[in-house]
DNA sequence: AAAAATAGTTGCATTTGTCCACTATTTGCC
DNA sequence: GGCAAATAGTGGACAAATGCAACTATTTTT
């Protein structure tokens, strides 16, 4: 049993258990509310509600032709998930898919002249919101956080070191 | 247009664009790699999946008494989301709920001896994963991150620097 | 030539989040 | 005292996202 505090009326009063030491929910708190924020931000925009719209559609402006189980990779979904993503932008007139000549199984993603002014659009929108949401962490220490994750980040989706 | 990379058949040919350098962007997914390992790791647990039902209870359990709305701040739900949350625990025989004395409009929630055991149980599993997660970050950078998004976190929902 | 692996699709069940309207209670103001 | 506004919680509807598993097509292995 923890350490007792009892009926707490406001938030003030409350610590956080465990959890006050707890990195995970750091990340998946401040996940909430970033994600809400950029929404917010992207109101109608076509990409707007859940990850994986923005970074499908940048990393297709500037890798194109590449795969959607790629994408899949780098946002963490499965297939399934990609495909339906996928689907989504293409209706939207954002993405176009054909076949790859050498791996007849595989596709490759191009984006629609649509598509490409909107990744324009919105590429600045993005880094924007994510200094403005997080701008009362000074500068230096967001760098520190950033760089930190990224690491973490490419450990866990094995990408290696050199980028090429 | 940013620079071209193309037709990239494996994750090491990527470069993520701007989100390279957006702190969001790897919140974003990092929560998802997190929330996909804790679920698992408490699979068939009753608290399982989705934000919220882990720090609800133990919430409950170190603050007997607290309300609904208190949790709702803390875990960025709103009202409805919350009651819903709180009705699921209740149907599981982990809370208990009755209508506080003083303010007839508030609720006051409890953890039954089934929720309390969970808890009991939880509270090391959940800092665990966390550490274990993030293995592959030093102590030392895990603690710094920790540091910064905690106080991020508390700017946000409004908890004041004092724990009383 | 058969078996296994890979890429993508489809259907389904479950969850989740959000928006909005509605009730009950309390507080503040005149 | 009494009315209006704020606060706590509930309930419904609806749109999405998620995850799982089964299925096709193509390539690679053996």
């Amino acid at each position: 049993m923890p350490k007792m505090m009892s009926k707490p009326t406001t938030i003030e009063h409350v610590d956080l258990d465990v959890l006050e030491d707890t990195l995970s929910f750091y990340i998946r708190t401040m996940n909430i509310a970033v994600s809400r924020d950029l929404d917010a931000r992207l109101d109608g925009c076509d990409v707007a509600r859940g990850t994986g719209k923005i970074t499908t559609l940048l990393l297709v402006d500037s890798h194109p032709g590449i795969r959607p189980s790629v994408i899949a990779q780098i946002i963490m979904k499965d297939r399934s998930a990609m495909g339906r993503l996928i689907e989504q932008m293409i209706e939207h007139d954002l993405l176009r898919r054909q076949t790859s000549a050498s791996e007849r199984r595989a596709q490759e993603l191009y984006v629609t002249p649509k598509g490409a002014e909107l990744a324009a659009m919105i590429r600045p929108i993005v880094t924007k919101q994510s200094k403005d949401f997080f701008s009362f962490i000074a500068e230096e220490e967001q760098a520190q956080v950033m760089d930190i994750l990224r690491r973490a980040y490419r450990k866990m989706v094995g990408m290696t070191g050199e980028k090429r």
